[in-house]
DNA sequence: GTCCATGCAAACTGTTTGCACGCGC
DNA sequence: GCGCGTGCAAACAGTTTGCATGGAC
């Protein structure tokens, strides 16, 4: 057994099920589809569990948690690199983007107001290349 | 009467004073706090009438909604200069910062993609000052 | 066998909406 | 006085929680 599957607490069948999701998908799902991707997988496993499992890895560092605008939260695995979640407000699609300049900046920004800097979550929305070809 | 005016529909009473709170105040007051000030004015305003009056006044972009990280929006008037919110972990006290450049380089990453930008929100939290004093 | 994790339903928070009345223009 | 704006309460979405049962170790 390895530290990391000692830290996150048992490892249920309902735990893999929804670390696995997270790990194949691309990116930022909320919580219903993650709930409707493992039932595909346990016919039983209910929505509090879900939302249990995500505090718990939220809590372990696993995954994080963006806020992309709406009421409801967006969850995906933790990355080395940092990167970035562009809206479209038109078909609501997101676009996620690499870059360390910005974020070396923004810390700077802040440290420099003598503040300790734990998490910087940049949020653009605008228009997608499509949108602006369909509207063109 | 001119477009804004028009387009702002009537201007009641209650409009009025939520207008004036926001107006007032500093910053980022989230429904709830709007509507307790606002009640200190007019006892009879509800808190649907303050959810309204917000959403035509962000319509109009009279004034923005910031979502803090947490479940809740914030709310708070339109302003020329960019500015980021760093909210204490610990405290839970949000402090503004202005800047430009971050906002620059932030928005030529995005362009550079063919992506269209119409908002940007840097939301960075971490510990304040006060309370890296009260722990060190 | 001991606890932690689960399922279910109910509670809770923040926000929106349907409807009848009220008021700005 | 017409029509938008309001207050109230009920509806709603997303998330959390209490409790009895079930399963990991």
């Amino acid at each position: 057994m390895n530290v990391e599957t000692k830290r996150a607490g048992r490892m249920t069948r309902q735990r893999r099920i929804v670390m696995q999701i997270l790990e194949e998908s691309q990116a930022h799902l909320d919580a219903d589809s993650i709930h409707a991707l493992a039932r595909a997988r346990d016919e039983k496993i209910s929505l509090a569990t879900v939302y249990r499992a995500l505090a718990l890895f939220k809590q372990r560092g696993l995954i994080e948690e963006q806020r992309l605008g709406e009421g409801h939260g967006h969850f995906e695995k933790a990355q080395d690199t940092p990167h970035y979640h562009f809206t479209c407000s038109q078909c609501g699609r997101v676009i996620e983007l690499e870059d360390h300049q910005v974020l070396e900046l923004a810390r700077r920004l802040f440290t420099d107001q003598g503040l300790q800097v734990e998490t910087i979550q940049l949020l653009v929305s605008g228009r997608c290349g499509e949108c602006q070809e369909n509207q063109a």
